[in-house]
This record gives structure tokens, sequence and C-alpha cells, in this order.
DNA sequence: GCATATTTGTCCGTATGTATA
DNA sequence: CTATACATACGGACAAATATG
């Protein structure tokens, strides 16, 4: 059952799906299929239209738009509630490590995860389940806008450093400075990947 | 496939959902009612186990506290989002007027839906699909908690008051008012919904 | 514009494993 | 412990919609 892995890792945003050759490449029935893909759908890692079939989602210029509109909206939440917190900023700063050491090994696969990791970190510490699955849903397609951006390195490089200002901040208890980092990094990292989608994308825009 | 008005008007909390039972009822496939038994899962609608089959959802004094946590945490950005936002106000002071006539005709049914329909509203104006979409579930779970109480009247009576005088301290462009009166609200909102669950429910609690 | 082939949506029947009486 | 009920999963079938030539 666990494709989103495959979703998420394997496949390029606009594959279609086909059931009867998703159903083969498993071994499991094609009523099972179909279920496994209204889970997917639900989650919006994939696009379902009636009668056509569902593609691997393609995260567009609006999308990334909404994604950010969100965070910029919501992770101020999550600073808010990390101050004070040291088990959280420890686990921050764990993460930033981790980040840091992949970086040293130029496998900037596991950079962007940390990054993602990292900020999924932060929010938790809202302590809100409700917040919390909306992150998650968030950064899910965010991850998708990723697979689409040709150099990992410039995507995730610059953000590791700032990551690691973050912590800083926090753990100093600055609130307002890491409000303000955080700011600065959303909308650097949103003018990054709005600049990445117009000059080359990996995939096709496949529109139609 | 628009089971979601039985699940959160007719049938419940607690009822068990036998897949062939529905799909009589309903003159569709099993496979059919199992990809509806899905989605109502995803959306905390129902409750599924393990080959224990589904059951709807039953909340309790756990989930409460977690609702209102959420409230606690995200409705003050839909205050901010409001102000200033005339259409926004407006939209929310029909609201509260339609409320009030719905007292006057001692419908406490519609007094309780106008009562979601205002926080959704409120929190619209944050201009985040991700945002309104967790409100909706959040909403959706609290209308679940709405089943069990006996007495609407005592339920959704004190609240039409609360939402005019937001509603007042919004368009005065009070933003502080508005957010201690929030946060007023949800308090006794939360105090109430505790208390109607110990004293007495609808429904058996049947918590296995 | 039309005819055909592909694919989806829905349904039925059946087998197996699990939980409950 | 046995037996029953039920959820989970499989495979085949057909109609409807879509895509292709």
């Amino acid at each position: 059952m666990l494709r989103l892995e495959i979703a998420q890792g394997r496949l390029l945003p606009g594959t279609k799906l086909r059931e009867e050759h998703v159903s083969a490449a498993f071994a499991i029935s094609r009523n099972t299929v179909r279920e496994a893909f209204r889970l997917l759908s639900h989650e919006r890692l994939v696009d379902h239209t009636l009668h056509r079939g569902v593609y691997v989602r393609t995260v567009g210029a609006d999308d990334i738009r909404a994604i950010y509109r969100t965070r910029r909206l919501v992770e101020p939440l999550g600073v808010e509630a990390t101050v004070g917190d040291e088990a959280a900023i420890a686990e921050l700063g764990a993460l930033v490590e981790s980040a840091e050491s992949a970086v040293a090994r130029d496998d900037w696969e596991v950079v962007g995860t940390r990054d993602i990791d990292f900020h999924r970190r932060l929010m938790a510490s809202c302590g809100s389940e409700h917040v919390s699955t909306m992150v998650e849903r968030l950064l899910a397609e965010l991850r998708l806008a990723f697979l689409r951006m040709p150099d990992r390195r410039a995507l995730h490089g610059p953000y590791v450093a700032r990551n690691r200002r973050l912590v800083t901040l926090l753990a100093a208890g600055d609130r307002s400075g890491a409000l303000t980092e955080l700011r600065d990094y959303l909308d650097t990292a949103e003018k990054q990947l709005h600049n990445s989608l117009k000059n080359g994308s990996t995939t096709d825009p496949t529109p139609k």
C-alpha cells in the first residue's frame, strides 16, 4: 500500500497512472488500485478527473503562491510556540546538523528532506494535530514542486545556513529576530521556486 | 455519493456502518461503498479499525480539547485578516442576522449551523485554501460533537450574541477587543461542551 | 464527422483471514 | 475451542465515456 513513496520519489509529475498498469506492476487487483487512488487523490498527490484517469500532480506557479501564502500565515505560530521549548530547539539543531553533514557529502536529496523535516518539527511545537496534518500535506505538495526543479544543489543549498541562523535566534530567545529571519526565508524561497519554474523545469509543463 | 449528509445529520455517533447494509440501502456495490468509506475515514467523520469495520465517529473530551486548542491557535489569524475587510464583515453580519431570526423561530438547528458558518467565513478571510480545508474538517468534527448534546437551545443560544459583539468590534476596527472577545468565546464554548458531555449525552459513550 | 479501440466506472461472485459470540 | 459473521482482497464482466484512427 506504500506507493506514496513511488509518487513522491520515483515518478515525475504529469505521469499518467493507468489502473491496469499499476495493478500489474504491484500484483494487486484493479479494485485495490482504485482504493489507493482515492487515498492519493484525497491527499492531493494525484489529480483525478472523471473518466480520464489519475495523473501525478503537477504543481504550478499558482500552487506555489498558495503554498507560501499559507506558510507565511502559519509558520510564525510555529516560532512563537518554539521559543522557550528547549527540547524542540535541540531537535531542530540536530536536523540542521544532519543537513550540514549531507551538504558535506553532496547529498542534496537528503538536504531537501531535512529542510522539510525542519519545518515540520517547527510546526509540531504548536501542539495541534490538525495543524500538523495540514502542514504535512503542505510539505508533501512542496516536495512535488521540488521534483520539477533541475538543480537540487541550487534549490536546497542556501537554506541550511538560514535554518541554522533560525535555530540560533530561537535558542537565544530572540522572538522577533526569528520571525524576521523566517519571513526572509520564505520570501527568498518562493522567489527562487518561481524563477526555477520559469527558466527550466525537468519535466514538460503538460498543461493539457 | 453524498452520504456525508447522512453521517453529519441523520446517524448518531457510534453507529456501526456495515458494508453490506449500506450497499443495500443505497443500491450500490460493496466496492463502491468501500471507496466511499475510505473518503469518510480520511475526513475523520468515521472511525475505521482493521477487520472491524467503520463507525460514525464519537468525539470525546480529548477530541474537544484538541479542537479548541487548534481554534485558539488559528482563529486569531482570522480576525487579523478580517479587520479592514469590509466585504467579509458584511457577510459575517448577515450570518449573525440569519442566526438571530432563527432564534426568533426557535430553530436551534440552523442557529448551530450559522455559528459554524460564521467561523468558517471568519477564517476564509485568511485567503489560504489549506487553512480553509483544515477549518472545514475542524468544524465537521465539532458538528459531530454537537450531535451528542441533548439541549440544542442551551448549546447554541449564548453564542449568537457573542458573534454579534464580535462583528461590532470588527466593524469598529478594534483589533485587540475582537481578539479578547474571541478568546472569551472559545473558553466558554469549550467549557460548556465538556460540561454537557459529562452530565448527559444523547448517545451511549460506547468506548469499546 | 464517424467508427473503433482503449480506459474508466460499476457491478457481481468468491476466497481468505480475523475478530467476536 | 469451535463456529459464525464480517472485512479484506481477488478476478471477471459489462456499460459508459474517452481517445484514436
